[in-house]
DNA sequence: CGCGACGTTTACAAAATTTTTACGCCTGAC
DNA sequence: GTCAGGCGTAAAAATTTTGTAAACGTCGCG
């Protein structure tokens, strides 16, 4: 039952001084030190919150966030410099959810470590079971059903694949490539006017108006949908 | 046949905007200024939804929803302010069904609304012995017979069982593989055709119509029962 | 054996969805 | 100003899924 963190960092002393820190609070640790082992790591044990470095050798922090946010919504905790502003940005940018800029102090850890992991059992009470709520809009995955302001949606299966995943990923951009691997596969990534016309399919039926607005276009990008 | 809707807030004007905006679609509204008016209205009325902020002078929030939870299990929808993450744990852990942050948005709240109330339905049409009841149907798992309007149906064995497992999950939406494994068993989990068969065969002997009609098709996903 | 009830399979028309195509609009570069 | 490229929209074309009828086979029973 003890929620299970890894620690991503090249260095030794600071991995192990985090590791202690966290097993003695009761978290199970595992650590990693580079992007490789950190991917090998998160696929093998599914791990409840990770902690990352963004400053490593070879395949680097943000790197590493950018592929697991592809396909996990772990809260992950970005570990950078004084001196990385601009890291920070990127990093929230890419879907971390907290920072913490070294050097930092064990008791402030510890309570962005239980926060980001209060936030994801509360979401998981709420919504775990396949449930996602953005705002007024309310997607059921299990029944794949859909309701927007409380009145029922009627999604053909694609319609409500593409809007499942951009609710998945609310408040952020994306990228017209991964919105189309991953609702009509691999082989489809460059065929951007299905997006053009499922969008619209879906604002038609979400009653967009100037005023009331979910799908967004981020021109050149791809899309993002918003509460 | 409304749903009663007891709205509990120290601040009249949110208390009036909140009700408004309920009244309009059709819920009974109730409202009450303190803790004390709120369990007196409480025990008079049995509402089926409590909407409740934390943060009111005298008997507060927490106290209301703890006192109400000793004896109910009414769904409890709480308002917090934006700096009381505190008290939003707290109010979970005191078995509040899920919770808003001021300020928040028309739909978002009517959203959360309606999905805590069909929650509760659901739940309520769960229970019980192995006779059900849906609308004009009646089915009788330990007899195995069923009546639609009085009339007793002649059904066969597997066509009781396709309907008995709608009936019990009536107005959801269940996937093909879903009823195809727990009718027909997990072999025979891709054998759509059998469905279409039996759907077809349900339907007759039901005798539907444009006008009157149980059995709904969500196309490329399953089917679904309802009143 | 012949009959009836039931489950299974097949065939084809109808409906719904997905894909493709066409066209008009806007924006920014030149 | 005009041209190219990205975007939104509508609608036709292609494909997939569904509804329905009917044929087939098996099993139990008189």
């Amino acid at each position: 039952m003890a929620e299970r963190i890894l620690i991503v960092d090249d260095e030794e002393p600071l991995r192990r001084f985090i590791g202690r820190n966290l097993a003695a609070r009761g978290y199970e640790v595992l650590t990693a030190q580079d992007g490789w082992e950190a991917l090998r790591l998160f696929e093998q044990s599914a791990p409840d919150l990770i902690i990352l470095d963004i400053l490593m050798p070879g395949l680097n922090g943000l790197e590493v966030l950018k592929r697991i946010r592809q396909v996990s919504l772990v809260p992950i905790l970005v570990l950078t410099a004084l001196d990385q502003e601009a890291d920070k940005i990127t990093a929230l940018d890419l879907g971390a959810d907290d920072y913490l800029t070294k050097p930092f102090g064990v008791g402030e850890l510890l309570a962005r470590v239980r926060a980001a992991l209060r936030r994801v059992r509360w979401s998981e009470g709420t919504g775990g079971t396949g449930i996602l709520r953005i705002g007024d809009l309310e997607l059921d995955a299990d029944q794949r059903r859909a309701w927007h302001r409380g009145e029922m949606l009627r999604l053909t299966g694609k319609e409500f694949d593409l809007l499942y995943l951009l609710a998945r990923h609310a408040g952020r951009n994306l990228s017209h490539r991964f919105l189309l691997q991953r609702v009509w596969g691999p082989e489809y990534q460059d065929e951007v006017e299905y997006l053009r016309v499922y969008i619209g399919r879906l604002r038609r039926k979400l009653g967009e108006t100037d005023d009331h607005r979910h799908l967004f276009t981020e021109p050149g990008f791809g899309y993002r949908l918003e509460a």
